[in-house]
DNA sequence: TCTCGTTCTTGGACAGCGTTACATGATCTC
DNA sequence: GAGATCATGTAACGCTGTCCAAGAACGAGA
């Protein structure tokens, strides 16, 4: 009656639909109309289920083509891509975030960009770096992204940075200000993003092969 | 009998010692051989709790001086002693991350960093933007980093990426094998930092004023 | 057709979590 | 000494993940 495959399914779509808090063990089964230990038989445990989520959320993730004429920027787009898709499902991104296994859910975008940095002439160890460089700096820049949506007024970073009990006079006044306000997180993370590949890919000459 | 202060006090020793996952109220309460509701009484909430051990310990984290002879040079070592102190105490620091209260752990090193910013005359929106790239890239990292430490082998990011089932002959053999092993994470972080305050922070020209 | 063995499902329990309503004791004030 | 405020304890509620033992469905072999 109840296959892994729906029962994966229907916690995926538990998820998206109403949070990655949502997905407790009664609950899905709940949403299937079968008792929780049928799941436990299904697809084991908790752990166990998150993972198959996760994964089977990465392998349905579409592969949109890569855009961009120079190896860098084809990086750059890959990149652009796992933000861009994990921000749309935030909910799996928070769960796979939550249980550890971020690297699982973006997997075959990792790939991309791996062979898209093997054409930029990027390839064994400084490839892996590379990778987790960018990797790194795209979940930092997503915690930050997720985070605001859910974090009480106080813990706020705009808050927390404000509140100026303490040394005052060593700020500039228009610095003070500023760290009162959130900043324009897409526009810093693609000028950060675009530092950090900098960095790591060559100049491709190719491109400016007609110049 | 219990104050406040000392709550606080076992909680943060708590966590040091066994982890994050160990604050629980009921635990935390036999620590201190009192009831539960005690906890409630002097601090509140566990998110109340949570957010005041990470506050205190916040507080804490000694104010260690700042190296450097250039400005930016002073910016990047910030942002180093962020990376370590967050390191040392990871089990405050994933506390915090859990919690969403990163900046909160790290307010007093973030408004440090805004200062030598401002040394470096990066001020107002752009000091802001500054700060939320670096701290995002930190932040990056140091999930990274708390996170190898206690996922199974099936999750690690070397396992997942190494899985070669799909798409081989795309990928270089050096990639694929350099994608098995786990890269020197502190090397990445000091050479893509350096990377992301290059971009932001202007060449200090006082720093070769003799030159 | 009857029965055996495997596959699948279930109900009910256990321990742990955060949280709260209520009662009790201690302490200080007038 | 009476009353108010502070501080703590008891016992429960509802939620979580997890497991055990028992039953139901089902596909064959005799």
């Amino acid at each position: 009656m109840a296959t892994g495959d729906e029962i994966l399914d229907r916690a995926l779509a538990l998820v998206e639909a109403e949070g990655a808090e949502a997905l407790t063990m009664r609950r899905l089964a709940g949403e299937l109309g079968v008792a929780t230990t049928t799941i436990y038989w299904h697809v084991g445990n908790r752990d166990d289920l998150v993972t198959a989520v996760v994964r089977r959320h990465g392998e349905q993730m579409a592969r949109t083509p890569v855009n961009g004429d120079t190896a860098r920027d084809r990086v750059l787009d890959v990149a652009r891509l796992i933000w861009r898709t994990s921000l749309e499902h935030r909910e799996v991104t928070r769960l796979a975030a939550a249980h550890g296994a971020s690297t699982l859910q973006a997997r075959e975008l990792e790939l991309a960009m791996a062979r898209e940095l093997q054409t930029a002439g990027v390839v064994g160890t400084a490839a892996r770096d590379a990778m987790r460089a960018i990797t790194a700096c795209v979940g930092g820049f997503l915690v930050v992204a997720l985070r605001n949506d859910q974090t009480p007024e106080a813990l706020r970073r705009t808050t927390v940075l404000a509140d100026h009990n303490a040394d005052d006079g060593d700020l500039d006044p228009t610095t003070r200000a500023a760290l009162a306000e959130p900043a324009d997180l897409p526009a810093v993370f693609e000028s950060t993003l675009q530092a950090v590949v900098e960095s790591i890919v060559p100049a491709d000459l190719s491109a400016n092969a007609y110049l």
